[in-house]
RNA sequence: GCCUCGGUAGCUCAGCUGGUAGAGCAAGGGACUGAAAAUCCCUGUGUCGGUGGUUCAAGUCCACUCUGAGGCA
């Protein structure tokens, strides 16, 4: 009896896609009918005062439906990663089972979703210190890091290349600082290992034609410009923030920035922006396009369709929740 | 009407004196384990404007023709 409590308190709807593909109204739609609350996995939505550019639902449009996970970090917050995000949503997923509600997990963040539905272990935590050696080794020599990987981690050398440097040093940081090569900690989100995944997700996919999805972005941005964008992007940049921070970095402030430091024209900027968005929505694709356990629904034609969805959507996610679905 | 220079990949263009075409960008596909809106890898067949001709062989030479830009009358 414990058990299936238990399981019943792991289970968590979530909606996936690509940038603009409709999921953050279809998250707000859903939570209404079926009295839940939303869990955003978004790396940037979480950063207070990216509003805009981060396409964050307002007040308004989140129609009394709390929102957890968006603002709740300063920009210039220098650690903030994956494994932080899990134990922060974890919290946010429990206290909402708590209440009896439905957590409604949102995002196009595919290794932020995977953290909180796959085995994921995040064993060995970041160390500045190891990671700037490694650097450093690897800008001597980036053939020479990676043979030394390979000699103690072949599995993960075999799965990188040489010039995926982020990824080459962290492996080589996990293995300095724990004795164990990245792929002894037994985590895998292609077929997982057995062990327990933090929740049970019920996973509903959002996609839509190519050609559609890139008209909306381009509107979307377009739509972010008037909006304000660039005055938000203003408001960042005369703050004196490190630009390597990973908020700095996002899709359509860094592209701001470049204009305002006067390396490019406004136009070009934004038409930067759109693109960079694109490629975006195309590497998320790629992502979620891998994931087996994703129930994709096509929303090209969203507005007339919604209805429909919406019911299904309903159906299967009060099935889940009552475990008489699977 | 005449002269000149163009028309080759979605775009901008290379292609020497004939041997059935290649760069950049765009685009597409893939990877992803504490930066993930980040980071990295792979992918170039296209009526060489059209028709005919010369030639063993034509993007390349010739003729005609369509079309764009500029110049001269």
């Amino acid at each position: 009896m414990q058990l299936i409590r238990n399981e019943m308190e792991k289970r968590i709807v979530c909606i996936v896609g690509p940038t603009a593909c409709h999921k953050t109204e279809c998250a707000i739609l859903l939570a209404k009918r079926i009295d839940g609350e939303i869990v955003s996995a978004d790396s940037v939505q979480v950063y207070r005062g990216m509003d805009i550019g981060s396409a964050k639902p307002s007040l308004e449009e989140r129609q009394g439906i709390p929102h957890h996970l968006i603002d709740c970090l300063p920009i210039d917050t220098p650690e903030f990663s994956v494994s932080q995000f899990r134990s922060m949503a974890a919290e946010a997923i429990s206290e909402i089972h708590a209440k009896n509600r439905t957590p409604i997990l949102v995002g196009g963040s595919g290794l932020y979703i995977n953290a909180l539905t796959f085995p994921l272990e995040f064993a060995v935590p970041r160390n500045d210190m190891v990671r700037q050696i490694v650097s450093q080794e690897y800008d001597e020599n980036p053939e020479k890091a990676f043979g030394r990987l390979r000699q103690n981690d072949p599995e993960t050398a075999a799965r990188l290349h040489v010039n995926d440097k982020k990824r080459v040093v962290r492996a080589l940081e996990v293995f300095d600082c724990s004795g164990k090569p990245l792929s002894a900690f037994g985590n895998d989100f292609q077929n997982d290992a057995g062990s327990e995944p933090p929740f049970l997700p019920l996973l509903f996919g959002l996609h839509m034609e190519r050609q559609r999805l890139y008209e909306r972005i381009n509107l979307r941005v377009d739509r972010m410009m008037k909006q304000g964008l660039l005055e938000e992007a203003k408001r960042i940049y005369a703050m004196p923030y490190d630009r390597n921070l990973p908020a700095m970095c996002a899709i359509g402030y860094r592209q701001l920035f470049a204009y305002l430091d006067g390396e490019s024209s406004l136009e070009s900027a934004v038409e930067k922006i759109k693109q960079e968005s694109r490629r975006y929505a195309k590497r998320q694709l790629t992502w979620f396009r891998r994931d087996q356990r994703i129930l994709w629904r096509d929303v090209t034609n969203f507005e007339d369709e919604k209805e429909r969805l919406l019911d299904e959507f309903t159906e299967k996610t009060q099935a889940f929740m009552k475990g008489t679905c699977e």
